[in-house]
DNA sequence: CTCATTGTTATGGTTCTTCTATAACAGTTT
DNA sequence: AAACTGTTATAGAAGAACCATAACAATGAG
């Protein structure tokens, strides 16, 4: 278990834990079944606040990657093992990405908007806006 | 040319439109040596302050993905080619995510940090901090 | 049952980012 | 010369992020 936050970067602090706890996962040193340090305990060890570490696990949680309870605490889901199966060819495409001068957040950004190009929902309150 | 954002969407408007330039790109819609649409032009059509569109396009000059220059306008450079040239495995690698119940911002948030998993650069102001 | 542990909820406040608005400035092109 | 471009400056409003504190409720260990 290891969680590494930068209080420097630009990315918000519960996001990295969530990408630390995301990584984990996707390199095998979380399985299934393995429950996360306690909210309160990382957020001692590592000098930030319990809801910031709590906002993180609930992200996971939206995302299906833990199960939470209280008294309990998060315990990884059987999906988690769906970013092990990925992190192969992750890593190959950020070798390509590397190797064509792109930094990792283009690679993200263009991943999340890649896929993301399908019609939106319907109901917005504002509706999304054009531009040709 | 199409940019397309969403007020209510949890993503910042300048990375929005950002996102959606990068896909441009990334189609082969947006080549190196195309410009870009004036900036006023995009703020005024999109509802959205001058301000917010170049924060976007600072962005994309950041990633070397443009040139500005007043007067002149921001002109897509060579290393845009390198996107589309990822496209197809994306949207591979995009499949293959969504089969395994995994949502787009999951595998982005995934990709950067898979990708940025080496050492930290030195001179931090404040130093990142781990949890074990 | 008792009790420590854990997530959950509530409240309030500070700080930072985002977005807007307006204006002037300085290169570029026509 | 004039229209168009990004650049810089200033200032304000709104929201997100983060923190601090406290109480609450489900779980599991003893």
């Amino acid at each position: 278990m290891l969680i590494r936050i930068d209080p420097g970067s630009d990315v918000a602090l519960f996001a990295q834990v969530a990408a630390s706890l995301r990584g984990e996962m996707a390199q095998g040193r979380l399985r299934p079944g393995d429950r996360l340090p306690a909210a309160r305990e990382v957020g001692t060890s590592l000098g930030v606040n319990l809801h910031t570490v709590l906002r993180a696990y609930q992200d996971l949680r939206d995302e299906g990657l833990v199960d939470m309870r209280r008294g309990r605490g998060a315990v990884v889901t059987p999906r988690a093992a769906a970013l092990s199966d990925l992190r192969a060819e992750i890593l190959a495409l950020g070798d390509r990405a590397r190797a064509l001068g792109m930094t990792a957040d283009t690679l993200a950004s263009l991943v999340r908007d890649s896929l993301s190009d399908g019609q939106p929902g319907t109901g917005w309150p504002e509706g999304p806006r054009e531009q040709v």
